[in-house]
DNA sequence: GGTTTATGGTCTATATAAAGATCATTTTGA
DNA sequence: TCAAAATGATCTTTATATAGACCATAAACC
């Protein structure tokens, strides 16, 4: 990633790394405990909480999953849930830079 | 990160990257094109169509924004009505380390 | 058929993420 | 009020993620 994140990035950083501290707050878990449990280390915990971009999403995953539950779940996924949501919106999405063909596939 | 990452985050990075692949293919772009308009590489974008964990979680929000929408919105969050929903599953979690106090927030 | 184009993989160099100290400050609890 | 813990911050070192080039194969299109 050589370019400044997109806007949307970096507010989904942010809202991540808040909704993590909140969690971590409401459950009385200091960072030293819960970088522990995760396995990294404090100063990563920090990183994340504050929305930091450049953080593994393995470690966010890890730390979301001890202070808040699952993000996503492996059967019946809020993402697969969003995404079939919102699949009639994604003309509004930034304009392809192919032409779509005229067959629109379903098995999706 | 020094620890293998937990049987749920290779799940969810593995199901993320599943998601965003097919949303890819659904809407008909090559992988040079994502990683381009991503502003990363082809090869991240191969790893994060695979699930790698240690990718920029940075990265995988411009590719999940190009592909298949938004993850998480700035104002309504998945990720938050999630956190809410399981609020009163938290003690299902792994056994807090803490002894919690007796009262609860719910400013939460 | 042949010719692009996409994909999957490998390799190297470089940028930088992350760990782990350390310190100052703040918060908490007794 | 005081001590202990939590936090925020900075710094250095080390590990590694990423870009970018490359090649081989496969798929798409004429």
């Amino acid at each position: 990633m050589t370019r400044p994140y997109s806007r949307y990035s970096r507010d989904a950083g942010a809202l991540l790394g808040a909704l993590i501290r909140a969690a971590r707050k409401e459950r009385r878990l200091s960072a030293q405990d819960v970088a522990a449990r995760a396995g990294i280390s404090r100063g990563l915990l920090q990183r994340i909480e504050k929305g930091n971009l450049r953080c593994a999403i393995g470690a966010v995953f890890e730390v979301a999953a001890i202070v808040g539950g699952r993000l996503f779940d492996a059967d019946e996924t809020t993402l697969a849930r969003h995404l079939n949501q919102t699949k009639d919106k994604l003309a509004l999405l930034p304009k392809s830079v192919r032409k779509p063909r005229k067959t629109v596939r379903d098995d999706f």
